[in-house]
DNA sequence: GATTGTGAATTATTTCACAGCT
DNA sequence: AGCTGTGAAATAATTCACAATC
């Protein structure tokens, strides 16, 4: 069986989340088909980016006419792994763990939240929309019967290493790590970090070299 | 007058926010020096990577004993903008807005949250340790009087491009946008984008390709 | 006429490897 | 002996430019 995924860097995979924003978009207004650089004027890049993305994975353009939408939606879903649903466990249920459990565009695309968990006696039996939280001691036996795929971390940094090594050995695949510290886990587990300070770090450097350099 | 400030990659920029990190911790554990191999590990990288991003603003290790943890730190801290504290106004007193209002990490690296801004009359009034959360309407009036310099842009999709250009107009020189937009902005005000589907989307992928390949 | 797909060229980033200090 | 600083080499990502196609 030809594998329906080809590898594609990891620049390319954060562009193609981008574009399929973007096809929903353009779907939501009618429009059949797009061409590349209306794509990437949409998607904030170059038109010769987004065909250097799209033809990594042997794509369908029409020349003259452009992509058509539904098509390369349909493919990009299918790339980014999205064409089945994940099953996810919350751990930490802070003011983090809150907006990730609410945010609608993890629905959406399919990221189930089986299970929250926290290890604050005052939250554990809270119910989140309909979704009862549970203490993080339990993890093991939460994430066995939620069969869970995917662990959301959103706990203080302390926390973090011990949790993600007990899902690690549990059998998650992959873990969205909001903790500020590198976790070191076997290969085998994906980890994708986000690191808000970097973020707004990032954003300060950017502005003290802008008033240095006029 | 010399610049203090060289101009870095982005990739070395965001690898300095963790070292910063890393950094911090050392200091707390009592290091006086550190090995760039050390410094790797713990940041998730190379011993030649740290050196060479260390190197690119004329470092000061020393040979045969690493880098002292003091000064490091605290030349990285300048290189990052952070010897100085930023004015920050929020916008969006939703879920996302009130975790970032309350990270600890943004307030001990010197941003300091001014002014919450919501458009939602149910919002508006209500107090988060002891600030206000004001009209949306009042963009302009409030970006002025707090002299703002950075925009946290936590709304949804459909508001944040014209809030944006408001605070754009206004004055403000760096937006971090959690809006999954792509702003369209003056080339002197600097956006830092922060996706989160993008993240997730980017690990379910990676997972994919773990099944294909084995 | 418009737009893709893609090799080639360019630019950026990472890794190597080792001379040079302490 | 240990570790930095850095040119050189290798690798990766982006941009160019244009023939191929609709």
């Amino acid at each position: 069986m030809t594998s329906l995924v080809r590898s594609v860097s990891e620049s390319t995979v954060r562009r193609l989340s981008l574009y399929l924003r973007t096809l929903e978009r353009l779907q939501a207004e009618g429009a059949e088909t797009v061409a590349s650089g209306d794509l990437a004027d949409r998607a904030g890049t170059t038109a010769a980016q987004v065909r250097k993305d799209l033809s990594s994975f042997g794509s369908f353009g029409t020349r003259g006419l452009g992509y058509r939408v539904g098509p390369l939606h349909a493919r990009i879903r299918e790339i980014l792994g999205l064409t089945r649903p994940w099953r996810v466990v919350l751990v930490g249920a802070g003011r983090i763990g809150s907006a990730l459990f609410a945010y609608p565009h993890f629905r959406e695309r399919g990221f189930r939240i089986e299970a929250i968990l926290d290890s604050d006696p005052a939250k554990i039996g809270g119910v989140w929309e309909g979704v009862t939280i549970q203490s993080a001691a339990h993890l093991e036996q939460v994430l066995a019967r939620a069969e869970a795929e995917i662990l959301i971390l959103a706990v203080p940094a302390g926390a973090a290493q011990e949790l993600a090594e007990r899902a690690a050995a549990a059998g998650v695949r992959g873990i969205l790590n909001f903790a500020p510290v590198r976790l070191r886990l076997p290969d085998e587990v994906e980890v994708n970090n986000v690191n808000l300070a970097v973020e707004l770090e990032a954003l300060s450097h950017a502005l003290v070299l802008a008033e240095v350099q006029g």
